[in-house]
Parts: structure tokens; sequence; C-alpha cells
DNA sequence: GGTTCGACGTCTACATTGTCCACTTCGATG
DNA sequence: CATCGAAGTGGACAATGTAGACGTCGAACC
């Protein structure tokens, strides 16, 4: 398992939506599409606290943008998931895979 | 969404631990089952305190086993998830997994 | 050229979850 | 009767999740 144990619900969905995003993933978007995909809507402040917690685990860098048309305000902050990020990402999905296993006949979808 | 909004990775974990154990979800076999399937381990306290906090939330009930063989110490809990449970596990995976939609060629894992 | 607005980032405070460990109970075993 | 193993409880604390208020810039408005 990955040394840092396993993430939380919302560190895995922030982790997900970056790695989406590509090279878009700046926080704004991060947010949409957290809301468009999993109907997870949280404030900025949650958002950029998990991140930074995140960032201090190794699972996620950053960089500021480059500043191509300043659109205003801070210079925006790139996000990125690292190869520890993916790791933990894989084993904490396949240990809930492990777990769905042979459910589907509980929750009304066979097979 | 689920009104509690979505359920913590452990208390997911354990939801589906003592679905998969059906009529024999006592403590001690959830823990097995935990370790075995997803390599997950805590300590007792945790788990009862995790089913303790999704009890209030009516994700799970419990019963006293009954007093067959009786053999020492304090009497079983017999665990089982509620409805409500059930319905919360479905929306969380069913978040999850439109996140991971489309992201398996990033985890070398091609369709 | 001041005001407002919208896209950003930051900070503080607090609620919820996750975690261990020491303690207790009680039958069986020695 | 001392010990052991299976169970459950309680207290304390660490990590995660969460909102909201605040500051900062450029652009658009007037």
């Amino acid at each position: 398992m990955a040394p840092g144990g396993f993430p939380g619900e919302l560190e895995q969905m922030i982790l997900l939506a970056v790695l989406r995003l590509g090279g878009d993933a700046y926080a704004l978007a991060v947010l949409r599409e957290l809301d468009a995909r999993a109907g997870r809507r949280l404030s900025r402040g949650a958002l950029y606290k998990t991140l930074d917690r995140m960032e201090r685990k190794g699972y996620v860098r950053w960089s500021q943008e480059v500043a191509t048309p300043e659109r205003g305000g801070h210079p925006r902050r790139l996000f990125e998931v690292t190869p520890e990020g993916v790791e933990v990402l894989r084993t904490s999905r396949a240990a809930l895979e492990r777990l769905w296993a042979g459910l589907d006949p509980v929750f009304g979808r066979p097979a």
C-alpha cells in the first residue's frame, strides 16, 4: 500500500479531477469538473486546503500559469498529479474494487 | 445525493465489508474481511467508533447475536447495512466511477 | 479616474472522520 | 484461581473536510 495509507474520499476525487483535466487543471476548473462529474460541490477554500495538504504528501505539485493573457487577479496555479499521486489512486481503487466484487446482486445490478 | 453528503473512505469500506459478510457481520469478522480484501487494517476501537457514527446516520443497525454457544466475554453485535446505507454506497460509487471513466490510459490499463 | 465586477488565491476557525490504546467482562483452560 | 482469548467501551488526539470572509488585480462602466 502507498506509504501514507489511504487517501480520504475528497482527496481521491480531487486527484481524479486534476488528472482528467490534463494540462488545464487550475482550481476553478477542478471545482467545475467535480460538480459536473460527481455532483460534488465545495468551496474554493476547501479545495485549496486539500490541494495544499496533498502537496505536502507529494501527491500533487503545481506551477504558476504562464503569463499569457493575464486576465486579472492573482496568477493561476496549475495543478498536476505526481507519480505518487497516481500510485495512491491506483491502490485505493484496487482495494475498493475487491470489496465491491460480487456485490452487484445486492445493488440490483446483476452482473 | 444522499442527504448526509458523501461518506468517508473508511465508512465506505466498512459498509462494503458488512454487506459482503451477509448475516455473519460481527465486528472481528469485519476487521478480517477488510484486511483480507483491501489490505486495510484498523483497531477494534476505530471500527466500533465508525460503526456507531454510521448508526447515528442510519447507515447500519445491529442486534445482539442469539445466545447460542456463548463462548465468553461480551455478547457479539451483529451488524447489518440499512437501505439508506446501500443507497449512500450506490451514489458514492457512481460519482467515483464517473470520475474514473476514461482514465484507464493514464493508469497503463488500456480499456 | 473612481467604482464595480469577476476570477483568483489565502487565512482562520471549526466540524467530521479516522485512529490507537488501555480497560473491562466473562467463559474455557490449565 | 491465574491466564488467555474473544468482545465491547471510553477517552484522547490526529487528519480530513468545509465554509466564509478577505485581499488583489485587470477590465468594463460611467
